[in-house]
DNA sequence: CCTTAACTTCACAAATTTCTGAAGTTAGCG
DNA sequence: CGCTAACTTCAGAAATTTGTGAAGTTAAGG
């Protein structure tokens, strides 16, 4: 086995990173943000740092850094500094990021808000405003399942994979 | 009241197709697709011609013609010809389009192949491929949970608004 | 304190995306 | 059977986005 990264075949797992970025990518992730994400998450520590990014995407620092501050944003990775050192590592937090996946509550809560001046403009007896309202409690309703389903999902979680984050 | 279309102020109507096509833009939908949308979407009959899309958009005909072309592969948006005419008409079909939105399924196919792959290239027993094994897990469950919930979210709709589609 | 390592910011070049006008295609209508 | 209305396709200009090198900032370590 071709080994040159401590462990693993650096081939395969580059391979399986731009594969899996280039999913990313189609569903809207910016291109630099996806590929260090999945590089994070197919690494052993779930952790990199800047250089180690670097090197394995061939990417500037400027573009590390560009990207790691954009995932921090969205909550899918966290930084943290070993003490005594000005040397940062990312780190994808256990299962933390794929709950921020779903946290669209930002994200949902706007289109509630912008559906709302909707049906206000048009006007709630109009046909377009009837409409309107309807989309609008789908999204209240969506919100409101979105973290029951979450928690089944820790149940669930727990009993299969054991261990709480 | 302003009244340039034939029951409502044009310019609150535009006001809003534009913020609400913003909203979608942010989320990740292109431009021309996210404004036709709202533009059917804010229209009383919740559909549109071309020219008339065309008109309230300014924007060319090509521009129509491939923003409608996206919709519809996304399902978001129909076509529909009156019989004996080269006109089409493109509807926003009720509540089609939202379901259609949540409907990620192709989407989360790919993942979960992605991430079954990643699996597979970096060895089940190895940190990052039970990290791995576990976010597959994880949109498995989403994927399952979705259909039950849209069958919940078909029966509170017909209490609320009754007349089911 | 001075040096240097480790980011971050910024201006700009390159790549990509987006929209248009023009030309093409198809189908209704006289 | 040709004319015209109603899309669609395509090449390219314009705008936007992306990633880099270079310069800037901050804090360890001597």
């Amino acid at each position: 086995m071709t080994d040159t990264t401590g462990g693993r075949d650096a081939e395969s797992v580059s391979k399986f990173v731009e594969s899996f970025a280039a999913q990313l990518v189609e569903a809207g992730m910016q291109r630099m943000p996806a590929r260090i994400f999945a590089a994070l998450l197919s690494s052993d520590e779930g952790a990199m740092t800047s250089v180690e990014l670097g090197e394995q995407l061939r990417i500037s620092p400027a573009a590390v850094s560009g990207g790691v501050r954009y995932l921090a944003q969205q909550h899918m990775v966290s930084r943290e500094r070993e003490p005594g050192s000005r040397r940062e590592r990312y780190r994808v937090q256990g299962n933390q990021w794929y709950e921020a996946l779903t946290n669209r509550e930002a994200v949902l809560k706007r289109w509630e808000a912008a559906l709302g001046e909707g049906v206000a403009s048009l006007g709630a007896e109009t046909p377009a405003g009837r409409r309107m309202a309807e989309t609008l409690a789908f999204f209240e309703f969506v919100d409101g399942e979105i973290a029951a389903m979450m928690e089944r999902w820790r149940v669930y979680r727990e009993e299969r994979f054991g261990s709480a984050p």
